[in-house]
DNA sequence: ATCTATGCAAAGTTTTTGCAGCACG
DNA sequence: CGTGCTGCAAAAACTTTGCATAGAT
């Protein structure tokens, strides 16, 4: 049902990057362009091997067990790119053969949020969204609220406004979440197209 | 001259901590928050007034009917503070023999976020919460992960983030939302002394 | 008089829970 | 071998929808 638009990411300081007005097109989500921030490049691979001894060590942290079920659910997690609901989730294994049920998608998924492999997002929906976290530039989003287009963005100021707040009101921060909400450039030149019709 | 704060707000500039929404009983979906009581606090008439005049404008512009339920639930939203759930909403006016169904308070709630007379927020949870916003500062919020305590801040940074983003990936911003999450300084305190305990 | 908005309840979505049996440690 | 984890399905939590009718213009 929900759709993962393209993703790609803009880091403020910098040029905006490709990710031209032009051909949105309403894509599934076959085009991942996520940038190379220099610690990206490396294929999943490896990476895949270090998130794995991460949760390995989370679950004996805490005593919990090591599952084939928890296992695959964070490959699969990691072999995808984007964001990604629960239902496309299961659905993806389900595909290669890796039945798991829906609760324990949910029960990994607690897991791997909590220990920060995995991040949880509301784009004002009631349907909750993840994304890999491990390894990735942490990043912000903005949200077309006409065709649901997401797109990332970093900016390091935030980190600045967490550490004050955190300082002023006591609270050890643990993560953030900024979305911006807003019409992009394509659907205001439909929007625009319509009107002058009109 | 009418301009009480209610709930207040950290602004990241100065210092001035506040607290916004107490914390409710875990426990998952089961229990809410408990309803904030929406009689104290200076009484918004006048604001009232320009908040009803805005709605009113805004119903005759997209040609909708002026019904008494759709002002009934302008009249209880802004006679709250802090944040509410629909549910809490709908209670509160039931108790006031304001009879509206569930039905006509989405419906109305939609039409006040679109005019943006009120705001919706994601704590989180899968459970929209809404807030007046007319007259009100743009502010963005602070979570506890533990206790569900909201706080709220101000930051002049996030604008001109905003800005910039909206500039650089060519997006009309309409509003953003920014949760920070993390662990408050009381539950912090009990966990500390959890932990002296053993 | 005309249609829109309401109310009610049923259906729809997403997430959580209870319990029997399997498998990790 | 015991107990936590999984799978299944039913329940819960929240939201949306369909249809008859009250009510705004």
């Amino acid at each position: 049902m929900s759709k993962s638009p393209d993703v790609s990411t803009l880091t403020t300081p910098a040029i905006a990057a490709g990710q031209g007005t032009g051909g949105s097109s309403e894509t599934g989500y076959a085009a991942k362009h996520t940038p190379s921030p220099a610690s990206e490049a490396t294929l999943n691979t490896d990476k895949l091997e270090e998130v794995k001894k991460l949760f390995t060590a989370h679950l004996e942290n805490k005593g919990l067990r090591k599952t084939g079920e928890r296992y695959a659910i964070l490959e699969e997690i990691y072999a995808r790119s984007g964001h990604f609901d629960v239902d496309e989730l299961y659905a993806g294994m389900k595909e290669r053969g890796l039945q798991v049920s829906r609760a324990t998608v949910y029960n990994t998924l607690d897991l791997l949020v909590e220990q920060g492999l995995v991040s949880k997002h509301q784009f004002g929906r009631n349907l909750a969204q993840y994304e890999k976290s491990y390894g990735y530039r942490q990043h912000d989003h903005v949200i077309c609220t006409e065709c649901h287009k997401v797109v990332e963005f970093c900016d390091p100021r935030i980190h600045g406004i967490q550490t004050m707040v955190g300082d002023l009101l006591n609270f050890h921060i643990l993560h953030h979440s900024l979305n911006l909400y807003g019409i992009c450039g394509d659907c205001r030149a439909q929007a625009a197209a319509r009107n002058t019709h009109a």
